[in-house]
DNA sequence: TAGTAATTTAGATTCATTCTAATGATCTAA
DNA sequence: TTAGATCATTAGAATGAATCTAAATTACTA
């Protein structure tokens, strides 16, 4: 067994999610990839190259119940597609529409010094902050 | 002729758009309204109750014409929608995902004491905020 | 180890959007 | 005006991402 494998392991079982061959496997490629942000096909498309062929349901079914426990991201910056970010952190992102593609921000990088009220009866969900850049 | 359809045909013409019996029902919707946040299935409803029936393909096209043109704002909150504001200044959105509604936030509403390092190379083309509200 | 609960899967389905190609409307130049 | 060209509209088909279904399989618990 493999390091990667076992860290996959651990990760699952703190969220609570059985280790199954195809979760081990996604989780695995998650925190084996250097690209921190990928989209379902994506994550499919790099399975499939390492010999490990996972049904498009249960790639969407995991990716979101990861999200949903807080350890993946999504993130949407284009129509039509869901991205997913491995970087765990909250952060925001620059994005490059000429060459599609995306950019962490640390969340410490952005600081707010006067911001909306609130409507009454709702609060803050999340604060998606998404700063568009092109070649100068 | 009512005041709007002739308001109408003045910015189709000043957009250099041939005004059509559609253009001319469409633009006159966006603009009975200070300012508005539609789907495209949004619009096509608003228009059915005034009884102007317009194909979904027609809707689209001068949807995503008109914001070609500048006359319109495209913002994407939630995957798979995409929302057109007729607010043209620079402003920012709340998004209620539980009512499916789109708020605007003047742009003087949020400012900043922190911002990142923009890439070399790159400029700023805009900022997205989205402020996801729930209720509480 | 048996029973149950959760998970995976192929394929169907949904939903927003775009495409196609046939028909219809508007514009332009003489 | 009017003919011809260009542009617009339309129903329905196509696309692509994501979800659902229901049956089969796997992991957990007592």
């Amino acid at each position: 067994m493999c390091i990667d494998s076992k860290k996959a392991k651990e990760i699952l079982k703190n969220l609570k999610l059985r280790p199954t061959i195809q979760r081990i496997a996604i989780t695995e490629t998650l925190i084996k990839q250097k690209e921190i942000h990928v989209t379902a096909y994506l994550l499919k498309r790099m399975l499939a190259e390492n010999k490990v062929f996972i049904s498009r349901a249960t790639i969407y079914n995991n990716l979101n119940e990861l999200s949903n426990k807080g350890f993946l991201k999504k993130v949407l910056v284009k129509k039509g597609k869901m991205w997913f970010d491995t970087n765990l952190s909250k952060h925001h992102h620059f994005y490059d529409e000429e060459e599609e593609t995306l950019a962490d921000v640390a969340e410490k990088e952005i600081k707010f010094s006067k911001f909306p009220k609130i409507p009454n009866g709702k609060r803050i969900k999340s604060v998606d902050i998404v700063i568009n850049i092109k070649k100068i």
